[in-house]
DNA sequence: TTCATATTGTAGCCAAAACTACATTTTGAC
DNA sequence: GTCAAAATGTAGTTTTGGCTACAATATGAA
């Protein structure tokens, strides 16, 4: 993937706390909208059958002509296959994806309803959060959840 | 706080559970931007006393070019003023933006910690995590932060 | 005071993500 | 089988956020 981030956190001058506060987000970014993407076309792919450039562009708020670009993107990245008029479908790498961000998400959800958010409030802030959520952190939130099963 | 959202969640075609976990997540990416710079520079500024372009730079890990950029855009959004050679300064919108930020920021990396998470890890994801808490969440943290002392 | 160095600023380029407007293809009703 | 409508695709524009390269300004040592 190598979105952009080349020599980022090479030469950091590492002078005191917030120095590497910063940074990795940038490159985070691009990746976010690729996982929104994965997840929405698995769920549809799952609950529909197939994944039309349409109903991805309409459950995205976004225009189609935005969703068509994104999916070219998604195709560069390995991360699906589309053929004109033919719907979108998932590669191996982008269901995994699609596998790993759907965990991830649901377990997000569980901790912030955990804490006391509404399940409304719970699902449309782990849209944002949940790109944020390092392998450390996710390991904290699953053994939290079951500490207090 | 109102960040950009406007008509985002207006028509949404509301079949299913779906449909409205995304779309904000779009609108919220430059606004993460702008917190993170007044952030930073609100350190700088109590800190050093001064916020200079290439300290901004180095911190954020992006080039100066970027950063001058950036802060061109704070100052756009009446968040911060800055005259050539002279630092960066923020406006009382600024301030007022950055203690929120730092404020929430203190919140979501302590109920991370809270739930296990180590300090290093949770002052890093906090730091992508913090821009996608709403309101309804951060007095959800609060509480459950009382509630547990 | 001069001048090398560090800082700051400017210009120009690129890719991503969004949009609108227009063109093409499919599909379903007839 | 035709043809209109819906879906899909393409083109071109904008803003953001990033970069490198180059120009201008400050600063400090000599």
């Amino acid at each position: 993937m190598h979105p952009v981030g080349k020599g980022l956190m090479a030469k950091l001058p590492a002078e005191g706390t917030q120095a590497r506060r910063f940074g990795k987000t940038r490159s985070a970014q691009s990746t976010a909208l690729h996982e929104d993407y994965v997840e929405l076309i698995a769920d549809l792919l799952e609950g529909e059958g197939e994944a039309r450039p349409t109903d991805i562009a309409r459950r995205l708020g976004v225009s189609h002509a935005t969703a068509i670009k994104s999916i070219a993107r998604l195709k560069r990245a390995g991360l699906a296959t589309a053929r004109p008029y033919r719907g979108v479908f998932l590669t191996e790498k982008g269901r995994a994806l699609a596998e790993r961000v759907r965990l991830r998400h649901r377990l997000v959800v569980d901790v912030l309803r955990a804490l006391g958010v509404s399940s409304e409030a719970a699902e449309a802030d782990a849209e944002g959060i949940e790109h944020y959520v390092s392998e450390h952190t996710l390991k904290a939130f699953a053994q939290f959840l079951k500490s207090r099963a």
